[in-house]
RNA sequence: GGUCCCGUAGUUCAAUGGAUAGAAUAGAAGUUUCCUAAACUUUAGAUACAAGUUCGAUUCUUGUCGGGACUACCA
């Protein structure tokens, strides 16, 4: 248990004892002690003042005695100020702490809770490639799945491929009319790129033709609909819809292709799936909960034959589940796709890492799965995250402006060979760990990047300004791994333990305590991330580890220390940060280095 | 028009209603006979505006200004 809970509890029970309030802990403000003033923790007092009508001053001088006179061997002194109760806790609690940990490698990770979720994300149209947003959402689901690990849930990791309709007709239309039989191997592409050409080849031809039309005469809309490439790719949706063999074909083909391409960036971003589901299989999914929602009355249909449900008592408008020709309509099949997945895998959290551009649909999701009373409908969860932004404002394909994903990933692995050359610290490695250590840290950089920001908001990309090496990034924390790790080498390997762990009494300096506090909170930070769904909260975290190690280590010598006490309590402090970096950077999706 | 989100140092990001609003980067000034200087130390710099609630507001409410998303019988 943290202290903090610690502090919450006694602090609780305090109120309990002394005034006979009732008071969950949770309810008790427990913040870190602001440096410039004594302790290490404090008590807000203000919240209870008005109840307990007592002064601040007069009800911390009873709290802070209370409490260190029933814990004298955790906490050993209080002050108040200002209505906040400062409460110093013992260095043997540290002490304690790191001798029982620094040798645990699953330090952070609760046990399994008999929890499972389910976790969707990447979702890509088989038309284009995966840009720069696409790796936001990547990033957050693998990592989201990682911390819902690392907190005991069982997670099952899931992607749905947007692989039929319009948009990908378009593609084929284009590769009939231009394509002349190439295909990725003999154009030397990538699978994804190569058919995104193609869609990007019918607009080109889809907008000509509008403007032959229109000077031709026609009207903007009629010419719109009229192109002959539209027509083309709309009669196409239909033999796709009745099975036509020869589009069925290349239908296979193109998306094999596109798979092809999308698993080289899978593999090399670290994305995996436990399951893949194609929309091509789930489109038709949903259609007998419709039959069941009008049965129900959650639906009505109107006099056109359209089938709709009224959310308006929601605060939304009327929503539209079925076309009046019988036909779906896309949050059909979400609501079918979510009732498969429950049967399938009966999970009690299902979470959507989608943009934030969906949350209106998910929230209609959410209350027509509720209202059709879905076991899986209070588990729905969507984590909205923001548009990655360029300064200019959002990514246009019109105006050439989309980062792609694979040559991002290329720059960056790129900019750490150019840096780490540039530094000359690993001249004898071979050329298999070079490539390694190459994309340990550009692919560090890139996903520390993505994942420090809250993922409800939007950020901003500046292409320009490469990511940076420095400071508030991925390779500053593996660059501290890497340091920490020499230091452990040059120091035998193992941390001695020839004293017995009670024996390690030492009087803790301020940056030995302030790391070895930092370290304790490491599981409460876990648990907030997997509460709040939330990667940043663990990102900044490892950031602010790092940090303090890393001016510790400037002031303190660990392999030459004072004493031979200092130095197991320093080597200990080195091994167990060196382990928490390791496992939050690991939730996020991010390697560290031994060296660097 | 309606619904929702966002405005914090030059820039990119923090801050469960709590102490003097934190970092990083860019700027200025320093640190390497000693465990990795991708580091460390010092310095300067911000809550869009106006009311309200509160002992206390970046946080909650309202309004103004500015930016964005959604609002398809598209997927």
């Amino acid at each position: 248990m943290s202290v903090v809970t610690r502090i919450k509890e006694v602090t609780a029970a305090a109120i309990h004892q002394l005034y006979q309030v009732e008071l969950a802990p949770q309810e008790v403000l427990v913040n870190a002690t602001k440096p410039e003033f004594e302790g290490d923790y404090t008590v807000v007092l203000f919240a209870f003042v008005k109840q307990l009508k007592k002064s601040p001053d007069a009800l911390g001088q009873e709290l802070g005695q209370y409490i260190v006179t029933t814990h004298p061997q955790l906490f050993t002194a209080y002050n108040i100020i200002k209505g906040f109760l400062n409460i110093t806790v013992a260095d043997s609690y540290w002490l304690q702490f790191v001798n029982e940990q620094y040798s645990n490698v699953s330090f952070g990770h609760a046990p399994q809770n008999g929890q499972k979720v389910m976790v969707e994300y990447s979702s890509p149209n088989t038309n284009k490639p995966l840009h720069l947003g696409h790796l936001r959402n990547n990033f957050l689901g693998r990592s989201i799945a990682e911390i819902l690990k690392a907190n005991g849930n069982e997670v099952v990791k899931t992607c749905i491929v947007n692989d039929r309709g319009i948009h990908i007709c378009k593609s084929m239309i284009a590769w009939q009319l231009f394509g002349n039989g190439a295909t990725p191997a003999s154009t030397h592409t990538k699978g994804d790129h190569f058919v995104g050409d193609y869609y990007v080849k019918f607009n080109d031809e889809y907008k000509r033709q509008v403007e032959e039309l229109k000077a031709q005469g026609k009207l903007d809309e009629e010419a719109e609909k009229t192109a002959p490439i539209m027509l083309a790719t709309q009669q196409m949706l239909l033999d796709w819809e009745a099975g036509k063999p020869e589009v069925m074909e290349l239908w296979r083909n193109m998306n094999s292709w596109v798979y092809a391409g999308f698993e080289a960036t899978y593999q090399r971003i670290g994305s995996d799936f436990d399951k893949t589901y194609y929309e091509s299989n789930t489109y038709l999914l949903g259609k007998d909960l419709i039959e069941t929602g009008l049965s129900k009355g959650v639906f009505f249909q109107k006099p056109d034959g359209s089938v709709w449900i009224d959310l308006t008592a929601d605060g939304l408008d009327e929503k539209l589940v079925r076309r009046k020709d019988g036909t779906s309509v896309y949050i059909t099949q979400d609501i079918g796709l979510a009732e498969q997945k429950q049967k399938e895998f009966n999970a009690s959290q299902s979470i959507y890492v989608v943009g934030d551009e969906q949350n209106y649909h998910f929230k209609v999701l959410k209350l027509i799965c509720q209202k059709l009373g879905l076991p899986s409908a209070d588990g729905i969860y969507h984590l909205s995250y923001g548009m990655v932004e360029l300064p200019t404002g959002k990514m246009k394909s019109r105006e050439g402006t989309v980062v792609d994903a694979d040559d991002l990933v290329e720059e960056m692995v790129n900019i750490a060979r150019q840096k780490t050359e540039e530094l000359g610290k690993v001249k004898d490695f071979t050329t298999e760990e070079l490539t390694e250590l190459y994309d340990t840290i550009g692919l560090g950089a890139l996903k520390f990047f993505l994942l420090r920001v809250d993922p409800k908001k939007k950020m901003v990309f500046n292409p320009e300004e490469s990511i940076d090496f420095h400071g508030f990034t991925g390779p500053f924390i593996q660059y501290t791994h890497a340091r920490i790790k020499s230091i452990l080498r040059k120091a035998g390997g193992e941390v001695a333990v020839q004293t017995p762990n009670s024996s390690l009494q030492t009087t803790l300096l301020p940056l030995e305590k302030e790391l070895s506090i930092h370290l304790e909170t490491f599981p409460a930070v876990l648990a907030d991330a997997a509460n709040e769904h939330d990667p940043s909260k663990v990102a900044i975290y490892v950031f602010n580890l790092a940090k303090i190690f890393n001016s510790f280590y400037t002031e303190h010598s660990i392999g030459n220390a004072e004493s031979q006490e200092k130095k197991e309590l320093r080597l200990r402090l080195s091994r167990l940060t060196a382990q928490v970096i390791k496992n939050g950077m690991h939730v996020l999706g991010i390697k560290v280095p031994e060296r660097m």
